[in-house]
DNA sequence: CATCGTTCTAAACAATTGATTGAATCGGTC
DNA sequence: GACCGATTCAATCAATTGTTTAGAACGATG
């Protein structure tokens, strides 16, 4: 049998040590620009480890990817901030904070650019991404917007629900570029509330929700979640 | 004296035919995941060509880079589609409509993959990029929505730029993944123009200037551009 | 024809890649 | 201690990588 972990481990398991480093290494270098020895090396792990443990290459960056979305998908708002009880337009606007939130400050950076990387050149684990983590929080946000007042027909549904995401992947997908193009320190100055308010009440005014019991112009920066 | 071009050439030099296929190659599979051997291949040219030509493959990257960027820069909507003495609202519309076609059918489709690719991950042809192309793009936008009614100050200008950016560049950012979610077929019944209005009237909505003189609420289909 | 610079070609370069081998090491069980 | 499966190790595999070389083919000029 394989020996599992003791429990008084204060250092990862090897396979553990080769997930967590393939991670890194292929978030920052992709899956071409990244090598099995470079990954061994931060792992701490002999080259033979990754052939042992995954059999080869392939097979570790499909399990790494698996893992990171595993991860990622703890702090995502379909679970979390979804109170099924409520009204669709605090669900709506606690899927927005939800995604901002975690797109801003991830729990596990790698695995986020890990996961953002596979889906921006979908391969072996796309599939199993997109099933268990990415159409789940897509179908539940057109389930909210299902329910709003203006009743849309479901091109309109669809496209409604990309202009959500569209906005709160934007600050993840660009990011790099749009320091390069207006700098880091006025990136680094839209914190995460800010612009969760502002995709909030773009969407919302856009969906004609807007002004009616929302805060009232601007200045408020009562920022509840989070902690 | 180099040959330059003879007036009958009806195949492209060396150095064109190379930097065609370097766009189709690293544009399909990435810098690392593209070989010279597999781009000189395509480009029918001797593996010393790209040395020659372009010393490196990193050179001849950057320079496929730098060519995709002018060749996408033509149908971009910061000079075919602003009549600069039109009202800031339709210079607006006008943007996101060439902003929204320019990305749904680009005229060349590799250059435009190529420089997205680019744009995710900035590497050493990113500055140029930007700095001749995405920046007057972004800065061109400012200023259209600093002029309009809702006067903003400077971050949520910023905000709502991206709004507005995000919303363009999903359907090209994250079409692959959004056809693994909801299926080929509903993502392909989203033509052009259901996009271009959706998102014009879903920002123009959102900044407060919706149902004032536009189109009343749907079934127009009024497509004016695009011959 | 001879000479020059430009361009292309075949062949090989050293280096790195992912993958594999067989032996050594470890932790239990008999 | 002997045995066993699980794990790790150093060493090496064939293949591919980007790069370079020397020489041939080409066209133009003298």
């Amino acid at each position: 049998m394989v020996a599992e972990n003791s429990e008084s481990e204060l250092v990862p398991d090897a396979k553990q040590r080769l997930l967590d480093a393939a991670e890194e290494i292929f978030a920052d270098y992709g899956y071409e620009g990244a090598s099995v020895r470079q990954i061994c090396e931060r792992a701490k792990v002999n080259i033979a480890g990754v052939n042992y443990h995954f059999g080869d290459k392939e097979n570790l960056y499909v399990e790494a990817v698996k893992r990171a979305h595993m991860c990622s998908a703890r702090d995502m708002p379909i679970e979390n901030l979804a109170s099924p009880g409520a009204s669709p337009l605090v669900r709506l606007e606690g899927f927005i904070r939800g995604m901002v939130a975690s797109m801003h400050a991830p729990a596990r950076p790698s695995a986020m650019k890990l996961m953002m990387r596979e889906m921006a050149h979908p391969g072996k684990a796309a599939g199993t991404v997109v099933d268990e983590f990415i159409r789940p929080l897509a179908f539940h946000l057109r389930e909210i917007l299902r329910e709003l007042p203006p009743h849309l027909d479901e091109p309109r549904l669809l496209m409604t629900g990309f202009s959500v995401i569209a906005q709160c992947l934007y600050y993840r997908q660009n990011r790099p570029v749009s320091e390069l193009i207006f700098g880091r320190e006025h990136m680094e100055a839209l914190t995460a509330d800010m612009v969760a308010d502002h995709v909030v009440r773009f969407t919302l005014t856009a969906l004609g929700l807007g002004q009616s019991k929302r805060h009232a112009d601007d200045a408020d920066g009562g920022a509840d979640q989070r902690g």
